[in-house]
DNA sequence: TAGAGGATTGAT
DNA sequence: TCAATCCTCTAC
């Protein structure tokens, strides 16, 4: 079943991004259907300078950050990857998740087609990575995740709160101190995690 | 309008 | 450790 507006649209960031851990992230593009568990996300609030929205810094890229909850964000990164995000809190916070890995479920057969890997190992395992298999481009940024082409699902996938970890994010060490934020989580020995 | 740099990845 | 690669933002 769909998540709803009313997640993500919580004012703590971090408890969304703790939470999505075990929920699965769907895309429906061109007809087909791939979706994967959530193993893996990072925090981003606008309170401090890991986020593109730090300082209600608005600009044409990252102007659905302030949107309302509920709504993708997706953007290029070192001219090669997309990173895809999930906005959270009320319209005008400018909050997200950032979706660092999945563990496939449904269509590895087209994941393995649109990244020409050679099987299903590891095929997900990073944020540049996963938007390959997932089929995700700019042309999701905006979208609501309630809609048709991309969504995230309750499954009853349980991930006890005494199997997650937390720690400093990647990449991000232009932050400065708010770089050592514990605002990565992951699934602890989940094989599928970014390295 | 030019220049610098990036929420990454895979090969060396 | 380093290059690929191009969009975005800042400064002039």
């Amino acid at each position: 079943m769909k998540l709803d507006e009313s997640f993500y649209q919580r004012t703590d960031v971090t408890l969304v991004a703790r939470e999505l851990l075990g929920k699965v992230l769907v895309t429906r593009i061109n007809r087909r259907i791939t979706s994967g568990m959530i193993v893996e996300t990072e925090a981003y609030a606008h309170t401090e300078k890991g986020c593109h929205a730090y300082l209600n810094r608005m600009t044409p890229r990252n102007e659905v950050m302030f949107r309302a909850g509920g709504h993708t964000y997706v953007y290029l990164c070192y001219g090669i990857h997309h990173l895809f995000n999930v906005v959270t809190g009320d319209e005008g916070t400018g909050d997200a998740v950032l979706i660092r890995a999945l563990q496939p479920i449904d269509g590895i057969k087209h994941m393995i087609e649109r990244t020409g890997a050679a099987g299903p190992k590891r095929i997900t395992s990073g944020p540049g990575k996963l938007t390959m298999a997932m089929g995700i481009d700019r042309n999701l940024n905006g979208k609501f995740l309630t809609g048709t082409q991309v969504w995230i699902e309750e499954r009853g996938l349980a991930v006890p709160k005494n199997t997650i970890n937390a720690g400093p994010r990647i990449g991000i060490d232009y932050a400065g101190a708010d770089a050592a934020l514990p605002w990565r989580f992951t699934i602890r020995e989940n094989e599928w995690i970014s390295r």
